[in-house]
DNA sequence: ACAACGTACAACCAGTCGGTTGTATATTTG
DNA sequence: CAAATATACAACCGACTGGTTGTACGTTGT
């Protein structure tokens, strides 16, 4: 369990360190396109274009659905969300050091003001 | 601007992408550690870990103070902030959408329903 | 039927990543 | 001063990335 949602955290971060698969994701996200409808937005080869929709799809950031010839992908705004909490509960943990340094304050009368 | 927010974004996804510097980042957050401390929490060298302390402070996740001959690092919560509110961003771009659909169906009356 | 379109995937390449070992430089301690 | 400790960094290595071109295959439109 641990492990593959490392294995999942891994896959979503790296999908989103790359600044081209993030604006695909931004558009996703607004509304279906087709995979050459993208490809024709980035100054790179069709293949390439390609390759980073896989990776989005394969972090779960995405999804296609089949429309005659063309391949239609959505972003996934709940995939986007997974990975704001996962950042927000590393804001707690910094939370619960504060709340420590609190207590240390508050027991030790002879503190600075 | 927009170029180097982007490279900013690159480095900070990148250094999330890997869970021995997810793993630092969550200690440092909860209190400051000095490099070699953390390196024993790992199997692996101590530069294999000074690296990824590295590309966390590069990245600006983290900051470190010497006290004497150590290095103590300290997690920077407002980074993880930055990373959180680009994926609140997203998510609005997302909302955009949904509004967009809401439009279309209240505007057009034979609709499903 | 056939030409054009949309997609997927393999093979290849230069560059980067995550790890190693080794060496150099401060700082503390005996 | 000398020994031990803490850190930084260079060089190297196998694996992976992000790009390319080429090929194959299903779907559309004439």
């Amino acid at each position: 369990m641990t492990e593959e949602s490392a294995d999942r955290a891994d896959a979503l971060f790296h999908a989103l360190a790359d600044r081209t698969r993030r604006d695909i994701l931004r558009r996703v996200l607004a509304g279906e396109h087709s995979v050459s409808a993208l490809a024709a937005k980035y100054d790179m080869s069709f293949a390439a274009v390609q390759k980073h929709v896989a990776v989005l799809e394969k972090a779960g950031l995405l999804t296609k659905r089949r429309s005659g010839r063309e391949q239609l992908a959505s972003g996934d705004v709940e995939a986007v969300r997974s990975v704001a909490s996962m950042l927000t509960e590393l804001e707690q943990v910094w939370r619960g050091r504060i709340a420590r340094i609190d207590v240390l304050i508050a027991s030790d009368p002879d503190q600075e003001e």
